[in-house]
DNA sequence: CTGGATCCTTTCAGATACTG
DNA sequence: CAGTATCTGAAAGGATCCAG
C-alpha cells in the first residue's frame, strides 16, 4: 500500500522533508550537468564553475546515496571516476531542467524587481 | 544589452546565482501553497506545517523582493495581510509543482536507496 | 586525478520574548 | 493577527594540506 500523499498532516511534512534533500542549488546544478552524459569529477567541477571541491564531493555522495547518480571507478593510474545519472536521476531531469530554465528566463525580471524593491526601501 | 545566456562562463554562474535564490525548500513550499490562491500569514504557517514564523516571514520578504509574491495589507484591527502570487509567481508554479510532485512520487525509492547505501557502508 | 581530513568563517534556522 | 528583535546552536561552504 502506498502512503497517502494527500493526507493533510504527514503528506506536507513528507514533501518538506524530500524538498529539503533535493532543493538546493548544487544538487540541481549537478543533475543538470549530468544530463549531457557521464562526466568525471574535474569535468563537473569545471563545467559548474564556482563549486568548491568539498561541496562537489559531498553533494555527489549524497546524490549517490539517494540513488540519483552512479559512481563508476576505473582503477587505473591515475584512477578514473565517472558519474552518471541513474534511471531515477534521468527521470528527475525534466523537472530540474524546467526549474533551471525558468530561472534563466526570468533572471532579469527578478533582478529588476529587486532593484525596485530596494529603491523603495531606500536601502 | 542583455547578458549572454549561452556564454560558457558567465551563463553558468548566472544559473548558479538564480538557483541559489529560488532553490530552497521554504521558497518552493510557499510558492506551492499559494498556488491554491491568496493566503494569510498564519494560514500559510499552518498549511506548511513545520516552518517557524521567522523563516516564513523572512522567506516571504525575499519572495516579495524578487517579484514572485505580493503582500496586501488591509489596515483593520487586527490587521489583515494577504499573500498571493504575481504573474511571475504563477509562471513559476508549473516547474515548482513538477519538482515537488517528482519528489513525492519518488520519496520511497530514495528512502530505500538510502537504506541500502547505509547498509553497505555498515553505518 | 580523485578525493578525504581539518580548520575556520559565514549563513541558516529554531526558540523565545516582545510590539502595534 | 502579523510580525520584529535577539540569542544561540547547527549546518553550509571555502581554503589548505595531504593521500592513494
Amino acid at each position: 500500500m502506498q502512503p497517502d500523499y494527500h493526507d493533510e498532516t504527514s503528506g506536507c511534512l513528507r514533501v518538506s522533508e524530500m524538498l529539503g534533500r533535493i532543493a538546493n542549488k548544487w544538487t540541481l546544478l549537478i543533475v543538470r550537468e549530468l544530463g549531457d552524459g557521464p562526466k568525471r569529477f574535474n569535468a563537473l567541477r569545471r563545467d559548474i564553475g564556482d563549486i568548491s571541491q568539498k561541496m562537489l564531493s559531498s553533494t555527489l555522495k549524497t546524490l549517490e546515496r539517494d540513488g540519483i547518480i552512479i559512481r563508476d571507478v576505473t582503477p587505473t593510474t591515475p584512477p578514473q571516476v565517472e558519474y552518471s545519472l541513474t534511471p531515477l536521476g534521468r527521470d528527475m531531469q525534466a523537472p530540474v531542467n524546467a526549474l533551471a530554465e525558468w530561472a534563466m528566463r526570468n533572471a532579469d525580471t527578478m533582478d529588476a524587481s529587486r532593484n525596485r524593491f530596494d529603491m523603495r526601501n531606500h536601502a
